[in-house]
DNA sequence: GATGAATGAGTGTTCATTCAT
DNA sequence: AATGAATGAACACTCATTCAT
């Protein structure tokens, strides 16, 4: 419960309050009318309950309470509950990756640099808060829901995979890695992010010792990588 | 928790690769059954149907019958489906680290091709193997068995990591590798082996594209790890 | 229950052959469509969905679409779905009456004759159409709404029946017929008609073959009454 | 309420007490085991409801506790509500054609007798009883369960029809009868079936007068067809 | 010990109805 | 008057667990 767990948790306190402060804010009116802003609030809190309960052990009902809102609302704006999952994983993963390939199209450094940049980005902006439960909730539920599974495939999983593959080949095409089969060397670097992911929502809760620097733990991976495959 | 737990914990090896065959053993000689071998066979079964199925999908009922006894004998080895999960677990688990260490204290070439054996010789004995589903299925219901994630702490992780550890530190002692941070360079082997454990059962099933190639992906990450670590 | 529920009465006729004619003719005027047609435009499309989907089936939503307006709208001129009910059996039953008692006073013919040309006739003007189907939905629904069966007795059972025992007793008069009951007789004849609308508005969806061609079997079964009924 | 409503009446008291004794019977003891004794116990249970109350407007829970046993219990002996529904209709219809079938092929007298028994023998055993409900409630609640009526027609209505269609063709073949369409006239015969039955389950509860007497109805229905149909 | 009949708590989804705007 | 966002009661079916035999 020290080092980066704890780190960890300071986010998802900060995260879980979010989430209650706005429901919070509409909790005067009874009815009160915010169709605008209805899907983002109902999202957040499915995310924080999906995230910290599973998805099945998740009743619609809580969601829709989390939000403020009657059962019934929430069935106005998602026709299912796998179509909540679904829109979960779009805005909190899926939506991202027109910016992210932006990014990288437009950055400059060298691409070691660009590597520890993606990976280091990844932690900060998903790794450290609930949107990385995510992941750990498709692959727990996966065999129930295969339709979510797919969806994560193609929303996440292949734009990823792309792109690390560019900024891999981006490396080659500039001299600075020799060639080799950048389709398996992209599972290598996964592999890193997926095992945080991992650690921190199936382990952490449980396992005190072996404690994992997250932050560290990818940069330094990312740095074993590059020395294998740069040119000698 | 002692005769027969035992006495299943010691084919257990045996009992995982030959599901099929026990089942039907039992179904030729209908009274030849002796009362000790049911835990066993049930276990089997269960292991069989939890890793196949999922935990959640799996009814006790299913787990009796392919284990040729009714609904209502299972509940009296288990008190309960969750007493079954950790038995499973119990039973599945530790027991190979005793033989491993020794296999490894024996080795006699690099380090580099103890690391190549040791990803291979877990690939072919345990992630090519229904076995390998028992970490999945810890993953997956962490959050409603926080005891038998920290049972899996103690028994396989912490014991996996210390020998990992103790081989990269072998590589560093006779000078085949430059010093280096072993700890936070043993998740990045193990992050290999999650990846293809997490890929093998919640991906494989519904993504047809970016097929990975187990054996050559350990491979390669390994070599990968080497290059790095290797003294210039 | 005036003002706007008499007129709609009056128009009931042409109303039920024209529902998608009227409801054609307020998307072409927005703002021309009276507040006195509202409750009209409900009514048919509540018919016409009633009759064709069922009363259970067919959701208040979609009456009110059909019919142009919001769900809101629809409570404005009717307190409840039972209510809507009710007034569209009012709506679209009795008034027949009359013009038909006029009808068979001035028939000049033989009352075999009286009697197919009463059978066809119902079967052209009303078995034909969708308002064959209240008779059915009134069967359906009569338990859950008795008060409205005891309406469709008085308005449409009784005067149905009165007006086939006029006709049977002119045959008798006539010296057409042998005396008889004309009162068990009549519930024959009625029993045709009660049979084409089950037929019609139950069965012909599911059942293939021993299909009914109605007008055949009405003619034929008045020419077995009116055999069974002649003087020897 | 007189008359032959009042018959009915009576019938059903007896037929609910029936179905009511029978909980009696076992509510002694909890969880008792009555598998053989079960179905049939929850087939007049449902029949009853069904019945009484509309197929939709039947909780299957009802259906259990008027049986004597949890809801669980009925989906060990029926799949769902819907296969309670055939299975009523088997139990109560279906099943009783074969005999009737052997019955009719053993008569003796003359076919015109035997069209009168058969429909008096309908009344007797069927339309005064709760079984008569059954064709009310598959017209009611057709639309909504399209499986049902298709089941209904195979089962009842096709073996009914052909049933009806040998007796006429024996009168004809035995030259009791005049030829004719024994196709259309089978309509007239069952018309005065479903009519009794409307009556009985549609409008009884609320119509008082215009009373009909089932058996003299079915009597003189059949004296009437038997006429138009004999040889001169 | 073994059985399997019986139990009953648990939940996603629909839709008639309400009411703030 | 008209809207349509919000409500919440209602319900079939599953399955881990119990217990009479």
């Amino acid at each position: 419960m020290n080092g980066w767990v704890g780190y960890i948790t300071n986010q998802s306190v900060i995260n879980m309050q979010t989430t209650t402060l706005s429901s919070d804010t509409h909790s005067g009116h009874k009815r009160e009318r915010r169709k605008e802003a209805r899907p983002g609030e109902l999202l957040d809190a499915a995310l924080s309950l999906f995230v910290n309960k599973g998805f099945s052990a998740t009743k619609v009902e809580d969601v829709a309470a989390s939000a403020g809102v009657s059962k019934g609302t929430l069935f106005l704006y998602f026709s299912s509950k796998e179509d909540l999952f679904k829109a979960v994983i779009r805005a909190n993963l899926a939506d991202h990756f027109p910016a992210w390939n932006q990014e990288f199209e437009e950055f400059e450094g060298s691409t070691p640099d660009m590597l520890e940049y993606a990976m280091v980005s990844w932690w900060q902006r998903i790794g450290s808060t609930d949107a990385s439960g995510i992941t750990k909730l498709v692959m727990s539920e996966a065999h129930n829901f295969p339709e979510v599974v797919e969806f994560y495939d193609q929303e996440v999983i292949r734009p990823g995979h792309e792109l690390f593959k560019r900024i891999l080949q981006r490396g080659i095409d500039r001299g600075e890695f020799a060639p080799f089969d950048t389709e398996l060397a992209v599972h290598s670097l996964v592999s890193a992010i997926l095992y945080v992911n991992m650690w921190k929502h199936s382990l952490a809760c449980s396992v005190s010792k072996n404690a994992l620097n997250p932050e560290a733990f990818l940069r330094n991976h990312v740095h074993l990588m590059v020395q294998g495959w740069r040119q000698r």
